[in-house]
DNA sequence: TCTGGGGTCCTAGGACCC
DNA sequence: TCTGGGGTCCTAGGACCC
């Protein structure tokens, strides 16, 4: 039995963040409702804290508030991710400032091991209100922090951060256990809609229960996941932060069809337009594929619901888009049935695997006119890519990606704000009278 | 009428081999 | 002929996260 040395983990969170977003630039809208919905102006995906209160739920169909909308008692916004992407950026830049060893956990989350820096207790307090004041000062973005001995507390002392203030630190023993007390242990990070009920079977209601709970029992009853949780939450150390982004395995671009798609053509143009997508993520990550995977389906609300997905490997890993598409196409003619309203399709480029490596093993076997012919389609590939980032998205596309102008013909987004920090056309414009 | 998008990890079960 | 254990690899499905 090992001696644990003392951890001390934090997690930034930025509160509301897409809607915080929103209100940067509007500053006639702060204390008042806004949401942002998801890509498709589906459904609520974040709500500023007034939209919280008057009972704006996580996830609500956009359709069911809309009567609130058009009684001007909320502030609707189409998802900009370019915009959540760059202020995201900045954030995480200055969190640097106060330690380096952080992991930028998502768009609005990043965790810091701060073991080293040898903060006690009173120290804890000034680090914690000295980051949140400064980043709010330098982005106008409001973030919460939250101090545990392991990554699991850390985030249970965000949350708690979040609902008494802004900061929190459950290093204390004392403390810990009274907040774990008072957090349901449905909202413990790793516990989801399935498994809350489960542990409720086993009159596990809180957090503090889960961590009363026998680590080997749960290990035999659950998984090695939730023997891991168990001990996180007593303060054993079982998970650490990764300090270097991981390599994606798999990029994924799928959409929700605005108006249903019943005929083979346009659904074949978005699915070649996904594929071509995902090609040109791979390609910036420097990354190949050995295969791709391609699903569509109809709306789950509807009772002849039909969802189909297949994969198919490549003769050799590849980011090349007119192999994908091709590939692609050939899944999909398999997978299309007629008289069907397809509402969603996604393309998944498969096992990424880093290119130069590829390319260096694969050049001893491949003959001169091969070899050729891979520079060409290299060469044609950063060609298109070159042109795109110049002068827009899909200024070149492939022929099956069909000639619509309008990739977002199919989707809806009638509430977007301006792309204030990435577009010249788009700054914001400040007068003085 | 209208219901997001993009990831990761683990497990169970089957195929196959020795 | 039948029987058995143990290992690896793959895949599908299920769970979670934001």
């Amino acid at each position: 039995m090992s001696i644990l040395p003392f951890r001390l983990y934090g997690l930034l969170d930025c509160n509301s963040f897409f809607a915080s977003c929103e209100k940067l630039f509007r500053p006639d809208l702060a204390n008042k409702p806004v949401v942002v919905l998801s890509n498709n102006d589906g459904v609520v995906v974040a709500r500023s804290l007034e939209a919280k209160k008057i009972g704006i739920p996580m996830g609500a169909a956009f359709f069911k508030i809309k009567h609130l909308l058009n009684a001007g008692k909320v502030h609707v916004f189409s998802s900009n991710f370019r915009l959540y992407g760059d202020i995201s950026n900045r954030i995480m830049r200055l969190l640097q400032r106060w330690t380096p060893d952080i992991e930028v956990y998502s768009i609005d989350e990043a965790f810091m091991d701060l073991t080293g820096l040898g903060l006690n207790s009173e120290r804890r307090i000034d680090f914690m209100y000295d980051i949140t004041e400064q980043i709010k000062k330098w982005t106008g973005i409001p973030v919460s922090i939250g101090l545990g001995t392991t990554m699991t507390l850390a985030k249970v002392a965000n949350d708690a951060a979040k609902k008494f203030g802004s900061c929190c630190d459950i290093t204390d023993n004392e403390v810990r256990e009274e907040i774990l007390a008072k957090l349901p242990v449905g909202d413990v990070w790793g516990v989801g809609r399935k498994l809350k009920p489960k542990f409720e079977r086993h009159s596990i209601n809180t957090a503090a229960d889960l961590a009363a709970v026998d680590p080997l029992w749960v290990r035999k009853n659950f998984s090695i996941v939730q023997e891991q949780l168990v001990r996180e939450l007593n303060g054993e150390h079982c998970l650490d932060i990764h300090t270097a982004p991981a390599a994606r395995k798999s990029i994924q671009v799928s959409r929700s069809f605005h108006d249903a798609v019943e005929d083979f053509q346009t659904l074949s143009e978005s699915v070649a337009s996904f594929a071509a997508k995902a090609c040109e993520e791979a390609r910036q990550d420097g990354t190949v594929a050995s295969g791709v995977y391609v699903h569509v389906n109809t709306s789950r609300f509807r009772d002849s619901y039909y969802s189909a997905g297949s994969a198919i490997g490549f003769d050799c890993p590849t980011s090349h888009t007119p192999t994908v598409i091709h590939k692609a196409l050939e899944l999909l003619r398999q997978l299309f049935q007629p008289n069907q309203l397809y509402k969603r399709a996604s393309v998944i480029l498969l096992e990424l695997r880093d290119a130069e490596s590829v390319l260096s093993q694969g050049i001893l076997f491949d003959t001169d006119t091969t070899r050729e012919s891979k520079q060409r389609s290299r060469k044609l590939m950063q060609a298109v890519d070159n042109i795109n980032s110049t002068f827009g998205k899909r200024s070149v596309v492939f022929g099956s990606q069909g000639i619509d102008r309008e990739a977002n013909a199919v989707s809806a987004k009638h509430y977007c704000s301006p792309s204030y920090t990435s577009s010249w056309d788009s700054l914001p414009v400040a007068k003085a009278k």
